[in-house]
DNA sequence: AATTATTGTGACAGTTTCATGACAACGATA
DNA sequence: TATCGTTGTCATGAAACTGTCACAATAATT
């Protein structure tokens, strides 16, 4: 599951906080500084993804995407090239090339990997997609479809996309703030407090045959998915 | 959790500004607006970490990471430059000068504090988000979980927030005034005696099967938590 | 022992936060 | 057009949390 992504960037600060972000978001990194690192990264097992650089030391990244994207072996490989400036000269360059798609420096965390998921979801569809299975909750991303103990379950859009994302994130407090940012998406604008209703909405929906509640409250912070039982304070 | 962060920024509405996105994520900030004011913050209890302007009045900030870099006792502080422009001559200075990253000006609220999770991990990687284990006391700042003895804790926000600053503060007598700070926030107008009761409350909390008071009183000064056994004298 | 300073404790009221039901706006569909 | 499902917001009441006080208990000092 855990998608494996070569970060090349010869920056160290830059790399590094994109390492940081990649592997806060469940992506496992890899990374090379150089052309030449890059090359001797890309073997078996090869990367699920590439994010590439454009200016490198000792040739551009556009000369690398095309090297690959002309290998039998690598072409599949999805490419987000990393570009300083809203040069459209370079991007023309580079779909030209074949990456996949292009993020411009200065990015937020956010947008990286709005466009990596993005990106896998475009090009390598598979793993985004597999059916969850936690504590008797079934979700099917592809079907959309849910169910607890095998009795299907009737949940409208934001109730599937919310459920979707606990059962991804369990074991952790998410505030409402950050459950608008990933399941409502961000400039969006929705009160806080939307989140509470359709978190009783989901609640109502998967609180069957008297099982615990898989939605805890933590007051003042925010709620938690979880399997373990809450303390009964 | 509570990281102190020292804030040098001479342009109030920057700081103001970071000072808020710090304390919103959990940060406790403090300021200067110039070199001298800054040096003058520099001392014990030293600061985890320090945002620096590039652009101050009275000398570059360079020149002062370059004095605390090679300081014995503040050397090993992280320092995060902001620049006000992708000057690629100040990075190199700045580098050069012992900083561990830098900001480019205007930057996002997100890309700051990303950095500067980044960075505190690099430089101190414990504890920021791992769960700490302290005598039996178990605390996931993540999940938003305490336990002790495996047995769930119910906390409220304050005692929550209270026993994190304690757990990360342990063997250290700290001042009602100092818990004030670090717990409830620097700008918040509280009665002294409002630590007591919520020290209490505490207390009664983490107190289990009869084991010692983690929570000592050391009379005239403040409250200290230790998981020594503390000389009934 | 008496006095004073400091801390522990229970109670309480004001405030904050949350759960819940209702409802109108909106779009899709028949 | 009428109906249905979905969604965001609001009003309301309940529950939890918090700061403060008064007084008891304890420690330090005379």
């Amino acid at each position: 599951m855990s998608r494996q992504i070569l970060v090349v960037e010869d920056e160290a600060a830059i790399r590094e906080m994109i390492i940081f972000v990649l592997e806060q978001n469940g992506f496992n990194a890899i990374e090379a500084e150089t052309i030449e690192q890059a090359q001797a990264q890309i073997k078996e097992p090869y990367p699920d993804l590439i994010l590439l650089d454009w200016m490198l030391p000792g040739g551009t990244g556009v000369k690398l995407a095309k090297s690959l994207k002309q290998n039998e072996y690598t072409r599949t490989i999805p490419i987000i090239m990393l570009t300083a400036r809203a040069d459209e000269d370079d991007k023309v360059k580079g779909f030209e090339a074949g990456i996949d798609d292009y993020v411009t420096k200065p990015f937020s965390p956010k947008e990286l990997i709005a466009r990596i998921k993005a990106v896998i979801r475009r090009v390598a569809p598979t793993a985004l997609e597999e059916t969850i299975d936690f504590h008797g909750i079934t979700l099917d991303p592809v079907a959309h479809r849910v169910s607890i103990n095998n009795k299907n379950l009737d949940l409208g859009p934001t109730e599937f996309r919310l459920l979707h994302f606990f059962l991804t994130h369990t074991e952790r407090v998410y505030s409402r703030e950050q459950l608008l940012d990933n399941v409502w998406g961000t400039n969006v604008y929705v009160e806080d407090r939307t989140v509470d209703v359709h978190i009783r909405r989901l609640r109502k929906a998967i609180s069957g045959d008297g099982h615990e509640d898989f939605i805890q409250t933590v007051r003042g912070s925010g709620y938690r998915f979880s399997g373990k039982i809450q303390p009964s304070g």
